[in-house]
DNA sequence: TCTGGGGTCCTAGGACCC
DNA sequence: TCTGGGGTCCTAGGACCC
């Protein structure tokens, strides 16, 4: 049987439970027992789902419309999604975390987890350091967590999941404290679906041939498994035997792709109608594109019908070009999304979502100059001050303050999206700071 | 009537080039 | 009868993640 820690590795993976659940109940103490559910952009389906409301059987992504008489019969709370608090409540939940490792052992991987590698803290005792990190968090931000350790990200994925499903554990699951045998059973008492990396069609195909168990496919020869499935469910299968394939990043890589894009709050059928979204999801693009300090190579424009509605005619285009010379430039942008929109758009369709997307990043500061057509330096250097200022503005103010041609100030009642459940923004606007009175 | 948004990687086929 | 090999770009689709 092969030995599952063959190197000694130790990573932790925490994860927050329920995290936008978690964070909305930070300073509405009342809800605590409560069966709430955060909802996703358009108040459409369920994005995070409280223990309560999990163990009366909703899964995630339920649309929300499907599920209101159950709300109404559980009293379930819905609340819209906050991002602008869920990320102020991920970066101090994150630094709590820094607080255990140097800084580049630590990896934050989503909005709610980090990785976190104490391979060279030897001396610590993972379990109690597990704890510390729980009581740690809990007190300092208000977010219940749970802690897996092992000897690879994926086998810190699964402790994680195990604990999070065996409360006895006491939210921490320690693999490398286990002997071989401990190991292999705690593998094969959970499903292969709990692997990260193995989702809802892998399973069923692992299923049909008797891998049930995460055990089961911890036994796969991982060749044959490449041969069938790919060069993804190898390196699975050697991280789950303790081989370590999936690398560690302390920075986040720039982006690749940057995509922006909505559900409208009801149907568009015009051109001139769709393109008042499509100038605001590029100017929201650009922006993130400079945050990051690239210009996009190229550009593409997105449409869709409703894919639940098959009496309806669909079409769903997508359509991208290559730019004659990569820019950040808002203005720039716009232009060639229009005529995108314009070159993708038929008339009859009742359409409801639009994007847009930005492909081929570089970095801005190499980016080369086209030998037609480009801006005189002067002219360039006036663009860029110009984007500065819109981008401040946007921040200060709020987004939509200031935008190119009509991006930011006309009529967006058709197609902006319905929030109906906001929380108030408690931690980033001095609007919403809650008041604690002392008498 | 109402069904999210933003990403990643991998594969495969066709066009085209040398 | 015999019908290269290797590379890029583009598109589309499939799978996964949170």
């Amino acid at each position: 049987m092969t030995n599952l820690t063959g190197n000694s590795r130790r990573i932790a993976l925490v994860d927050a439970n329920s995290f936008y659940c978690s964070a909305e109940r930070i300073f509405r103490p009342d809800l605590e027992g409560v069966p709430l559910v955060v909802l996703s952009n358009n108040d459409g389906c369920v994005v995070a789902r409280s223990s309560e409301v999990k163990a009366l059987g909703v899964a995630m992504g339920t649309p929300w419309f499907q599920m209101k008489d159950l709300a109404r019969q559980h009293r379930i709370q819905a609340f819209s999604s906050n991002y602008t608090l869920y990320g102020d409540i991920s970066r101090r939940f994150m630094a709590v975390l820094g607080r255990f490792v140097p800084p580049d052992e630590q990896e934050v991987y989503s909005i709610d987890e980090s990785f976190l590698d104490f391979t060279h803290q030897p001396q610590l005792d993972l379990t109690d350091t597990g704890r510390m990190i729980r009581d740690q968090v809990r007190q300092w931000t208000g977010l219940p967590v749970c802690v897996g350790f092992g000897p690879t990200k994926t086998l810190a994925k699964f402790a994680n999941n195990a604990a999070k499903k065996q409360p006895a554990w006491g939210g921490v699951c320690d693999l490398t404290a286990l002997t071989d045998r401990e190991r292999w059973e705690v593998l094969g008492q959970f499903p292969v679906r709990d692997v990260w990396g193995i989702g809802g069609r892998l399973s069923v195909q692992l299923r049909e041939l008797g891998i049930n168990t995460a055990g089961d496919l911890a036994r796969v020869d991982p060749k044959r498994a490449r041969e069938r499935w790919g060069v993804v469910m190898e390196r699975t299968i050697q991280e789950l035997t303790g081989t370590s394939c999936v690398a560690w990043e302390n920075q986040p890589p720039p982006k690749q792709q940057i995509i922006a894009s909505r559900s409208f709050a009801g149907p568009l059928y015009t051109v001139e109608q769709l393109a008042e979204p499509i100038r605001f999801h590029m100017a929201r693009a650009a922006e993130k594109l400079r945050q990051q300090g690239s210009a996009a190579g190229r550009l593409g424009v997105f449409l869709e019908t409703n894919r639940f509605r098959p009496q309806d005619p669909q079409y769903h285009p997508t359509r991208s070009l290559p730019l004659p010379q990569s820019t950040d430039d808002t203005a720039v942008l716009t232009t060639w999304a229009i005529a995108l929109l314009r070159s993708v758009f038929r008339e009859g369709y009742r359409y409801v979502k639009a994007g847009v997307m930005l492909d081929d990043l570089r970095p801005r500061s190499v980016q080369q100059g086209s030998l037609f057509g480009a801006a005189p330096p002067e002219q360039d250097l006036r663009r860029e001050t110009l984007m500065g200022v819109l981008d401040r503005a946007n921040t200060k103010w709020g987004r939509g303050t200031m935008g190119v041609g009509s991006a930011g100030v006309k009529d967006q009642s058709g197609w902006m999206m319905n929030r109906e459940n906001l929380s108030p923004c408690y931690t980033t606007s001095w609007a919403d700071v809650r008041a604690v009175r002392a008498d």
